[in-house]
RNA sequence: GCGGAUGUGGUGAAAUUGGUAGACACGCCAGACUUAGGAUCUGGUGCCGAGAGGUGUGCGGGUUCGAGUCCCUCCAUCCGCACCA
């Protein structure tokens, strides 16, 4: 009876579905686990074999812990706001919605095919009014909340308007970019409009003009994570800094919780590294500086308040406010000149240029705040406007960037560290003691940092500070296919809408694209377009992309939910995800934010736990062999071993996959039908009449014509071997190429392990005792399992599964227990076969991921007969406490006297004993 | 520049607390059966050597009875951040 993959898994596929296999309720008599991916967008290319690679680590996952006997939750969804949709929209006039749905029963059915345990009946989509509505809400909980610093979580705005009219703003202690100023009666006498602007500035959500990333070709804002090297990470579009009114989320409030949550979460530390850097903590002190002649002081950050003394110029952003105030007459026109100069040079343009020295002196002097010396203040690109005050002091012998300036302009270099050689380069080691610095003499920079602190602090000049490098996050697109903003304008103030009105869903337009006066596609709609039109008007911007995706995984616990955005119960019942997996990309962005809103979530009293994901792991990358072919200047096609030393005037083109046979060459009448232009493509073979390409790895993509489809290989080999074989093919977190070839390994081992239970042509199983070769194979692959699903090593699982029936195979093992328990183990693995073979050895039972695990019982293993330590690759390990004057021959009479060993050795003699003095003797059988 | 990771056969890779390096699979070689197929089965396969044997986990050192594994120096590749004061 041959393996008949194609109809078998057809068959369980509808079985599964008809009989809700996957389904899954909360029931607090079992413990709970949750299991989730990072859920796609639904592209319009469908998936590439690289998509379910962490979808199939995650079934194996979720299948092995349900089978352990927990209630696994184990949902998908599809985060289907975004800009392909709109694009494509833009273009052809399509809705998005339409494009969307279209995606999604593609991507449907492509998972279908892989036989995958998501419960269905929870997917979410962040597109559905049903879903956006608590996307909605949840705004409008962080628009109406602030962060108490003091109690160190986010409150009701109520209670910091309480605080207002009780005293002002007085005692508060509320996280802000700004300080405010006013009594309780001064707050009082505010028209609602000017207390709306001051609120503004400590909401969690909040409106404000803010240096935005503008990507004029796609007309929007763009978070930093959203850019690349400068360019947009979709599309590639050049990005320049402009000033806008935009929405933002307060997340460096929780700057400090962001890091100190990563020390309670099982990540990798690549991952918690990134986050940390991205957060970019550092401490230090802000000092003011006086102006010569001028009441404006000069706020800087230092993370080296210990060299205070060291100050010798001053320099400021270009764009500092203070520079037109300051500038001296004599420098005007080259202050104003250089300040153009670095306006016109993008981002980009400012970080290729890191070796150009460049600046200019404003004529104005700041005043050391010790010494009362006069520091002349300078005007420099090498400092930020958007880091720390946009200013820094320059101490050029412990900064290596001050110090390139100073020596640039000639500007003096005192020394204040000991015995230290400034001629060449600045000191920017923590070792040297400190002299020429008044009270800091002699002291080490640690204790100088405390010590200048103190004395900063005491003249009241400044103060301890911390910085971070992380920006609040802008949080307003200028696009149509997002989430709508819950929020209209009354005469200027920002309203939020009442929850009755949610969801205010999408209106339509008559294009996709901006007004002609600029505002965004939203403006286009009329009144009577919205659900629900208040105010003076509507918000026109709608959510970026990672609105939806920062709570997506607390949805999928009641994503019928009505009334709220979870019930408490069910919240309470299921809690963070167990293991979430999916790319590392998503590092600065998505993992950010959601932990961003769960503890915002949690501090408004809505979630019991303030971290998202337990357990993290990241799948690395599939990635694709591009063949390329070249092409001479006679627009021959020649074959890659055939090309001459030099190739100028020859140019590379990349060639369908599909056409290159196993050995490299071109099939060359397919290339010929593939695309016009190559229907007479003349071609210059090798020896042996072929046409080779040489192979290149790049991201799996259509452009590059690499991409490899799971529908195919399904189709071809099986769903459940082309699981075993995205396992196999190396560990789950390592990038790799894809290569079919081995494909045909695992494809044979399903075979053979089909055969286990035919070996006459018919299904025949054997009730009698198990012997004790085929025991020993079973628990030697029982342990081996249990240990690599612990750490998530599932491509050793696989070869495990290989070894396993090949024994089983050469020993003609037909026995029932044996197969039974082997086919329990398989089953997350390839669920299709196993469930099949399931049915057969089992006519009664419903399915076998309704089986428990035996395997896994302690008391299982302690009543197996083989109970000693045995290692999988049939090495047994002895632990004896000898006497070191032994000979190795003395201590290998000795182990092999002892019951274990007999036990172990059944008669035969090992083929190798390897002593060790004192300690251990390892056998092999 | 800073941070993180990775270097093992022709290839993907194993090696769990330091204990036979290369399991398992692909590929290749030889053979069997064949309606000569991209089927199936058997055996072989790190490198050098006819052989015994030698040698071998990016380079060089160290600790150890013993190192792919631990420590130090260097090299290469990949990823992230980058004038962050």
């Amino acid at each position: 009876m041959e393996y008949e993959f194609r109809s078998i898994e057809a068959k369980w596929r509808k079985e599964w579905q008809q009989r809700g296999t996957y389904k899954v309720t909360e029931d607090s008599n079992k413990p709970k686990y949750y299991v989730l991916d990072m859920f796609p967008y639904p592209s319009g290319a469908g998936l590439h074999v690289g998509h379910p690679l962490g979808y199939i680590a995650s079934d194996i996952y979720a299948r092995y812990k349900r089978l352990s006997g927990f209630n696994v939750l184990h949902p998908m969804g599809y985060d289907s706001f975004g800009l392909p949709a709109e694009q494509y929209a833009i273009q052809t006039g399509q809705h998005p919605a339409i494009t969307t749905e279209q995606n999604i029963a593609r991507y449907r059915e492509q998972l279908d095919l892989m036989g995958f345990s998501y419960d269905w009946s929870r997917e979410v989509r962040t597109s559905d009014p049903n879903y956006y509505k608590w996307t909605q809400w949840i705004f409008k909980q962080l628009f109406n909340a602030y962060y108490d610093v003091q109690l160190n979580k986010a409150q009701p705005i109520s209670k910091l308007i309480e605080a207002f009219e009780a005293m002002g703003s007085a005692k508060i202690n509320a996280h802000s970019e700004v300080t405010h100023h006013f009594t309780a009666a001064e707050w009082k006498a505010m028209s609602s409009s000017k207390q709306e602007e001051i609120l503004q500035d400590y909401r969690l959500a909040y409106l404000a003009e803010s240096w935005v990333n503008w990507c004029p070709a796609l007309g929007t804002v763009l978070a930093n994570d959203e850019i690349v090297n400068g360019v947009s990470e979709r599309g590639g579009h050049p990005v320049e800094q402009k000033r806008m009114m935009q929405w933002s989320m307060r997340i460096k409030a929780y700057a400090d919780r962001l890091l100190d949550g990563l020390d309670r979460i099982d990540w990798t530390d690549a991952l918690k590294e990134q986050q940390r850097n991205w957060i970019g903590k550092s401490k230090g002190a802000s000092v003011h500086f006086e102006v010569k002649g001028n009441a404006a002081k000069i706020e800087v950050f230092t993370t080296r308040p210990d060299t205070i003394f060291g100050v010798s110029f001053m320099v400021l952003a270009p764009e500092h406010p203070l520079v037109t105030v300051l500038t001296s007459a004599t420098c005007k026109d080259a202050v104003e000149a250089y300040q153009k100069e670095s306006a016109l040079k993008t981002e980009r343009d400012r970080q290729s240029d890191v070796k150009n020295i460049s600046g200019v002196f404003i004529g104005a002097y700041a005043l050391h705040p010790f010494t009362g010396q006069e520091i002349p203040i300078w005007i420099g690109d090498y400092v930020l406007a958007s880091y720390g005050t946009g200013a820094v002091m320059a101490v050029p012998c412990g900064d290596q960037r001050d110090y390139d300036f100073a020596r640039h302009f000639q500007l003096p270099i005192p020394a204040i560290f000991e015995n230290v050689d400034l001629s060449e380069v600045a000191y920017t080691e923590k070792e040297a003691k400190l002299t020429q610095s008044d009270f800091l003499n002699g002291l080490d920079v640690k204790s100088a940092m405390e010590k200048a602190i103190e004395a900063i602090e005491a003249k009241g000049i400044g103060k301890g500070k911390t910085n971070f490098r992380l920006r609040d996050a802008v949080f307003s697109r200028q696009r149509y296919w997002g989430e709508p903003f819950p929020v209209y304008y009354e005469q200027g103030i920002p309203k939020l809408v009442n929850d009755e009105h949610l969801p205010i869903t999408l209106p339509e337009v008559d294009a996709y694209l901006p007004t002609a006066d600029g505002e965004p596609p939203l403006a286009r709609a009329p009144k009577s377009a919205w659900n629900c039109a208040l105010g003076d008007r509507m918000e026109f911007n709608t959510m970026p992309g990672w609105a939806g995706s920062s709570w997506y995984f607390l949805r999928y616990m009641d994503p019928q939910n009505q009334l709220e955005f979870a019930s408490k119960v069910k919240l309470d019942y299921w809690k963070q995800v167990d293991l979430y997996i999916g790319g590392s990309e998503h590092a600065t962005g998505h993992l950010l934010y959601a932990r961003f809103w769960t503890k915002a979530l949690y501090d408004l009293g809505f979630i019991s736990f303030d971290e998202p994901f337990a357990k993290l792991i990241n799948q690395g990358m599939i990635l694709g062999k591009s063949a390329i072919a070249y092409i001479g200047p006679d627009a021959k096609m020649v074959s890659y071993d055939m090309l001459p030393a030099e190739t100028t005037g020859f140019r590379e083109v990349r060639i369908l996959i599909d056409l290159i046979n196993d050995d490299e060459s071109i099939q060359l009448e397919a290339l010929r039908a593939w695309q016009p232009q190559y229907a007479d493509q003349q071609f210059v073979t090798n020896a042996a009449g072929k046409v080779l390409v040489k192979r290149e790895v790049d991201k799996m993509s259509k452009r590059w014509y690499n991409v490899v489809t799971p529908d195919d290989l399904c189709e071809k080999y099986g769903a459940d071997t082309l699981r075993m074989y995205e396992m196999f093919l190396g560990p789950l977190e390592q990038s790799k190429p894809w290569d079919t070839k081995g494909i045909t390994g695992v494809h044979n081992f399903l075979k053979k392990y089909w055969r286990l239970f035919h070996l006459n042509g018919t299904f025949e199983v054997h009730d009698t005792e198990p012997s004790a070769t085929a025991l020993k194979t079973l628990h030697k692959t029982i342990k081996k399992l249990a240990d690599d699903l612990e750490r998530f090593s599932f491509n050793t699982g696989v070869s495990s599964f290989m070894i396993c029936v090949n024994e089983l195979t050469e020993q003609k093992c037909t026995n029932r227990h044996i197969l039974e328990q082997l086919t329990i183990l398989m089953a997350p693995y390839a669920p299709h076969i196993c469930e099949e073979i399931w049915s057969k050895l089992q006519p009664t039972a419903t399915s076998i991921f309704d089986q428990q695990y035996p395997q896994f019982n302690e008391a299982y293993l302690q009543e197996s007969t083989f109970d000693y330590p045995v290692s999988f690759n049939g090495k047994m390990r002895f632990k004896v406490n000898l006497p070191l004057t032994l000979t190795p021959q003395e201590v290998q009479a000795h182990v092999l006297a002892l019951p274990e060993a007999q036990k172990w050795l059944e008669g035969n003699a090992p083929k190798k004993v390897i002593v060790v003095p004192g300690k251990i003797v390892n056998m092999v059988l």
